[in-house]
DNA sequence: TAGATTGTTAATCGATTAACAATC
DNA sequence: TAGATTGTTAATCGATTAACAATC
């Protein structure tokens, strides 16, 4: 039942679910077992089974999950099930990579905006949309009523843009810059870098 | 104490205990406490507190922790009390992108090695480092050595590229292709997707 | 000495797993 | 019907928080 607060332990899960589902689209199959999902995914039958039965029940007993149909659930309660329109501050390498990157559309993004402060950069194209000067972002972001921004600037100045972001009504940042910013509450911050992931692995080497 | 086994979830704080560490180094600072670091990372002080006396005493009552020291020892705990090479596979955007990127020396890392399998690529330098045709990638980490790697080719090709790197004896794999893959138990890899993170803050929206 | 803060123990909280009735 | 698998409850496990003696 969605009337009580789902843990976002469990939200965290949800993405590898649609991933592993939609690869099993991809190789043919119609229907999954949460033995089987879990075994593609590497968590454990009954921890997938209390996972979804959190939002409903979209299995029948015997025969598991229909994979088009808990796959659509899951999108629904992501909020993916429409295509998020998001910008990207910044057109260096990171941007670059970030605006050509294959992976967005299917899954519920689409680039709409780009910018940067470099004159250099500022009208040319990456992937299929314009880089705008930085100086119009936030009437731009406005404007076009984005809610999701990628931080790809350097470190120094990606606090400045996150305020700004904030201004321009953004409430979900990815944040490529290595360094931890601060924003109101009730906008979300990830945080991509690779240092620090590479470092959670040498503990163990 | 060291012999009994660390929890993942403490390990992976440990990052984020050390980059708050080391901005509080450029600011000046000397000396912190639980309560002011727990601020900074968003824990609680007893957490903190806690997670650092899983590795010995390195605090003082009344005081709090020194800086340097603590940072110093952290760093000796994540192995990252050193350089290591790492390999960059694919010199695309995010390739190139990784190759620039200047957060990695004074974390720790430094690119040594990168290869492609585009003939108009092999030979170019990307960062300080020039690209070597992908054939030659097992024997070349091999001989130097280097036990992490960044995959940042197509998805269809990441599972191909992990294997030759098992081979060729990495260790830890730091993953782009939005694909998962495998590989033996005593690999450790970690992923790095923009739509992954960007689905698990859509949820919020 | 008085105040502050650690390291650690015990209490609480939350998440995972095991088990099983319901049922396809 | 017999076999399989869900959704859910109860039991277990682990992580976080609160509290405080030790001590700088």
């Amino acid at each position: 039942m969605t009337n009580k607060k789902i843990p976002d332990i469990i939200i965290g899960r949800l993405p590898l679910y649609l991933r592993a589902l939609e690869r099993m689209t991809t190789e043919g199959a119609i229907v999954t077992s949460s033995k089987e999902l879990g075994e593609w995914v590497g968590i454990s039958a009954a921890q997938i089974r209390k996972d979804i039965s959190q939002f409903g029940e979209f299995g029948k007993q015997g025969t598991g999950y229909n994979i088009d149909f808990l796959s659509k659930k899951l999108r629904e309660i992501m909020n993916i099930d429409r295509v998020w329109d998001v910008a990207i501050i910044g057109a260096g390498d990171i941007g670059h990579g970030l605006a050509r990157y294959q992976g967005f559309l299917d899954r519920g993004f689409r680039v709409a905006l780009a910018f940067d402060i470099d004159p250099e950069k500022i009208g040319t194209k990456i992937g299929d949309v314009v880089v705008e000067d930085i100086s119009k972002m936030v009437v731009s972001i406005n404007d076009a009523d984005v809610k999701i921004a990628m931080i790809a600037v350097p470190a120094d100045n990606a606090q400045d843009v996150a305020e700004k972001l904030v201004k321009a009504g953004v409430k979900a940042i990815l944040n490529y810059a290595t360094i931890i910013i601060n924003v109101p509450e009730d906008v979300r911050v990830q945080y991509i870098d690779p240092a620090t992931h590479l470092q959670w692995m040498t503990y163990y080497l």
